[in-house]
Order: C-alpha cells, then structure tokens, then sequence
DNA sequence: ACATAATATTAACAATACATAATATATGCT
DNA sequence: AGCATATATTATGTATTGTTAATATTATGT
C-alpha cells in the first residue's frame, strides 16, 4: 500500500473542507447520490427527497453556486447534474468505504 | 470500471453526512490529516492548528464522542488517534482525489 | 393574453455551530 | 500539601444554517 501523505489535503483543508461541507447534510447527500446516477429535474428530486419545494430550490442553488452541480433547462423543467468530476470521484469513494 | 451504484450511500444518507459533516470545518479536517500520521497530544494539536486551546478540546472532544477519535492518557498528556478505519480510508481517498 | 406548472427568491424564525473567556480537573514534581 | 502543566468544561455572544410560508419568475398550452 502507498505511503500515507496527507500534507497537501492540509494545505488546501480550507477548500476540502469546504466541499466536504456539501455532503455533510443529509438531504443533500441523498441528492447528490441521487444525481450520480443522472441527472434529475427538480421535481423529480423533491418528490424523491420527500421535501418542500422551496428547500430543495435552495439546496440546489446553494451546490450549484459551489460549483458542483449543474443545470439546463428543458422547457419548464430543470434539469441537474454532477459538475464536479472530482466529486463523482469522491462519492464513488463514499459507497465503497461504507456500503459494503 | 465498476458499475456506480449508491443504494446503499442513499439508505445511510444519516449516518454518512453525519461522518462528513466532522471532516467539514477547516480546523477538524486538519486535525485529522495530521493525527492519521500518528498520535498527537492535545498541546501538539494546539501548536501545529494555531488555535485556542479551548476550542481544541472541544473539538477533539466532540470528534471523540462521534467515535471518530479515540484518546489515551500518558501522565499528563493526552493522545489522540484514529479510531474509525473507515474514516482513515475515506481520508486517504480524499487525498487521492484532491491532491495529485 | 391568460391560466397553469415548474422553479426561484425573499423574509422571518429556530436551531446549530463557532470563538472566547473563565473556571475546573487531573497528573507529576518538589 | 502546594505548585505547575496539560486538558476539559461551562457559559456567553455571535454567526451560520435549516425550515417554512409567501411571493416572484419562466415557459407552455389554449
């Protein structure tokens, strides 16, 4: 196994952690791993999440700023999916630390 | 490469955000990438964030009853260390992703 | 142009988290 | 026993985050 080097996830603990941040609420995680598989509309989501309408709104917009998911617009609905190739990565991590 | 199936992140949403949501401030995050290199006293944790004392141990203690640290007495020192393998892979994953 | 469906925005409040200061506990030394 | 060092706890103010309700925007169909 490879040598252990964390020092340059400590020298960017700021934006990590920052990302990490995204995952770190339930609901957005649920999205998120949701969304890996394709992309999603909006109602899709919120039925899916079980949620108001407003807070799966603010969700998305708040990832969507971050830079980690996109949307497009198809007619009325919209559209989101994985920006962030990196985090694809790390989900995929995710499901195998801890679905198995 | 393997088929992305997120089922199961999706089932343990709860449990998994709540691990992440440890990894998701600046100071925690390099906490942990510096105590998976090895034990640390509290005093060296301190030192090497550039923090208050206080506020190391409250996040020690907060990541200690998570169960994500776990921490021995030697005289007056405490150490800290790695008490989830889970967690230890996740952040060596992180680094993959993140720092190369 | 109007009604409807999908999505976004805003505002107000509650809950959580953070930083700081002050105090308390535990251990070792003399 | 008394002192010094290391660590933990408590309390408090402040900022951030999440939830909900109400309103606004955008696109479609008639």
């Amino acid at each position: 196994m490879k040598n252990i080097d964390v020092s340059k996830v400590i020298d960017q603990c700021d934006i990590v952690s920052g990302v990490l941040k995204s995952l770190s609420h339930p609901i957005r995680l649920k999205i998120l791993c949701y969304v890996i598989e394709g992309d999603r509309t909006v109602n899709e989501l919120t039925e899916y999440c079980g949620i108001a309408q407003s807070s799966m709104s603010q969700f998305l917009g708040r990832m969507r700023k971050e830079g980690i998911l996109s949307s497009r617009r198809v007619a009325t609905n919209i559209y989101y999916g994985m920006a962030d190739p990196k985090l694809k990565k790390l989900l995929k991590s995710i499901k195998e630390i801890y679905c198995k």
